[in-house]
DNA sequence: AAAACGGTCAACCGCTCTCAG
DNA sequence: GCTGAGAGCGGTTGACCGTTT
């Protein structure tokens, strides 16, 4: 009430609209130097011209290293029927419970077709709650461990999407009981006071223990893969022209093919970013990957620098064509 | 072969909630 | 206890791409 303020990004001289492969550049490398202790300060620290609300969207919904992308499996999809029947429209909650999945993709998904798929299965049982609605007879916590599977399975048709996400994302969970299951549990418990009491328990019982994974904060996601979160310790430092020498300098090794720049080593923490590229079929040698379309066609590998207004980008991680992502997806 | 249509997805907008001063 | 700032969430929109006519 009466909360009201200024939007967060004055629309004067921002940048709006798709990302660019620099700028998601910056903003990567950014984050992983400092962090995101503040949205609101960090695209000027970082130097980009967007609303730190634009950034963190960005970052969540696409960059972030813990995401995995692909089509949905089976799995999650009955996972996301069944807890939107549960929880409603709450997609935070549900991409909670869907590590690696983000709220807005969830979302999507949901509209484009899940919302069909669910009101085929269930005719006249959308109301019962929820759980046997699709006919199966499993509870709600049978589901969730369906969704768990898919995790580690990952879905094979999703053209190497899946493999890259998943299981690269977290192969040590396979043997280890369970970083998941110790993510799903809250939701489990979440589902389970559910059965007694509609969604007004979930408020109270829920103090969101999962919900690193769909959005706030990458540090405390079981998926996030251990050293990330280390380099997000650094607390927010003001460095407008650091990022740049941060920037220029990855450029100028990654040209000479050092491994070592943290955006290309599959080592470290930051083997995100080569899957990312790898989906998004930049790279590797140019037999394997895909065809670009647009103005990606003048690209070649990740750290390659092409010219665009002037400015030298360097070919990483970019946003994905439309193209890329259903060539990938079509498989 | 071209145009129209429909589907999908990334990004934006506005509201609410939480927390620090 | 109040106020303001920041973050997060859900809804909506616009652009792009594929399919159908």
């Amino acid at each position: 009430m009466g909360r009201g303020r200024a939007p967060c990004c004055a629309k004067v001289g921002l940048n709006r609209g798709s990302w660019t492969p620099q700028e998601d550049m910056r903003l990567i490398a950014y984050i992983q130097k400092h962090g995101h202790a503040n949205w609101r300060a960090l695209p000027r620290q970082a130097g980009l011209l967007r609303c730190g609300k634009s950034c963190r969207l960005r970052w969540i919904n696409y960059l972030r290293p813990d995401l995995r992308r692909g089509n949905f499996t089976a799995e999650e999809e009955a996972t996301v029927i069944k807890l939107h029947a549960l929880l409603g429209n709450k997609w935070s909650k549900i991409a909670a419970c869907l590590p690696g999945r983000t709220d807005n993709e969830i979302k999507n998904v949901w509209n484009t077709h899940l919302k069909k798929k669910a009101s085929e299965q269930k005719p006249g049982v959308g109301e019962s709650k929820g759980e046997a609605a699709d006919g199966d007879p499993d509870t709600p916590a049978p589901s969730l461990s369906s969704a768990s599977s898919s995790m580690t399975t990952s879905d094979g048709s999703n053209g190497g999407a899946g493999e890259q996400c998943g299981t690269s994302n977290e192969p040590e969970t396979i043997n280890v009981p369970s970083p998941l299951e110790l993510e799903l549990e809250p939701v489990m418990d979440i589902l389970d006071m559910l059965a007694d009491e509609p969604t007004e328990a979930f408020a109270t019982a829920a103090p969101m223990p999962t919900s690193s994974c769909s959005s706030s904060s990458l540090t405390t996601c079981a998926g996030g893969g251990g050293g990330v979160e280390e380099l997000l310790e650094l607390p927010d430092i003001d460095m407008d022209a650091d990022i740049w020498s941060i920037i220029d300098d990855d450029v100028a090794r990654l040209q000479q093919g050092d491994a070592t720049v943290p955006c290309t080593t599959k080592e470290g923490s930051e083997w995100w970013l080569e899957d990312l590229e790898k989906e998004l079929g930049l790279w590797g040698p140019a037999e394997e990957s895909q065809p670009q379309a647009g103005p990606l066609d003048q690209i070649g590998y990740p750290g390659q620098l092409y010219e665009t207004e002037g400015d030298m980008v360097m070919v990483s991680s970019c946003p994905p064509s439309r193209s890329d992502h259903e060539a990938s997806n079509s498989e």
